[in-house]
Parts: C-alpha cells; structure tokens; sequence
DNA sequence: GATGTGACTGACC
DNA sequence: TGGTCAGCCACAT
C-alpha cells in the first residue's frame, strides 16, 4: 500500500485503538473519519490490514455485529475466535450483546 | 479509460 | 417485515 493513503493510515490508527474485547463498525469509523458514507473504504483497508500485521481488523463488524468480513481472514473461523478469546460472545456470526460492546470513536476519542 | 465489484449503510417502496 | 436502490471510492479487468 501506499504510504500516501492517509486515509487507510487513519483507519489502521483508529482501528488499533479499539480496546480488546469491545467491537466497532465500518461506518462507525469512516464517519469518525469524516468519510461518512465511505463505509466500504474501511472494508477494502481491513482488506488490506493483513499486510500491516498489528491491526485487529476482528474488532470491526457490520452495523448489525454481523461478521461479515470473516471470509477475508486466514480462516473464516479465525475471526470469531479471536473475538471470544477476548471475552465477545459470538453466536452464528453474530455479536451477541452488541449494543453494549460497540466501541464509539467520536465518543472515546472525543 | 470505461465497467464491474465490494469486509457498508441509510433511504425508499 | 423485507427487498431494492443509490451513494460511497479504490481496485481489478
């Protein structure tokens, strides 16, 4: 990737700081961004995350704590793994207790 | 360089 | 309640 994609930077930066164990959305982050509506943009960077390496792109789901980027990982069960073993209950392909666990950018980071 | 596709989302019917 | 459409924009063909 490069470098000059600022865009993706700040989507890997904001995505590092999502705190095990809690979970946000693709359009969560382009909003905090102020892509708002640029939500398949932070898809297609949690695409490109493996090439980075320290980006818990398992954190990200859809709006609905839907799992649906779990095809694009090592395994498509890698995902949902990674989630319970930071302690988020997932049951077929679903965060369960969203609500409380979704992690709020422009509230945290404020 | 036009066209299709997508780890999305909100609006509309 | 549930299906479709239209924006979004990088990338592959």
């Amino acid at each position: 990737m490069s470098q000059h994609d600022s865009f993706f930077q700040d989507v890997y930066d904001v995505v590092r700081l999502i705190p095990a164990g809690r979970v946000t959305s693709y359009g969560a982050i382009a909003a905090y961004l102020g892509r708002k509506g640029s939500a398949r943009m932070v898809g297609w960077a949690m695409n490109q995350a493996h090439a980075i390496g320290d980006v818990p792109a398992h954190r990200v789901v859809n709006r609905i704590g839907v799992l649906s980027g779990k095809h694009h990982f090592q395994t498509p069960t890698r995902m949902q793994e990674q989630l319970e073993a930071e302690g988020v209950r997932v049951e077929n392909d679903q965060v369960q207790d969203f609500a409380r666990l979704f992690w709020h950018p422009e509230r945290e980071l404020a």
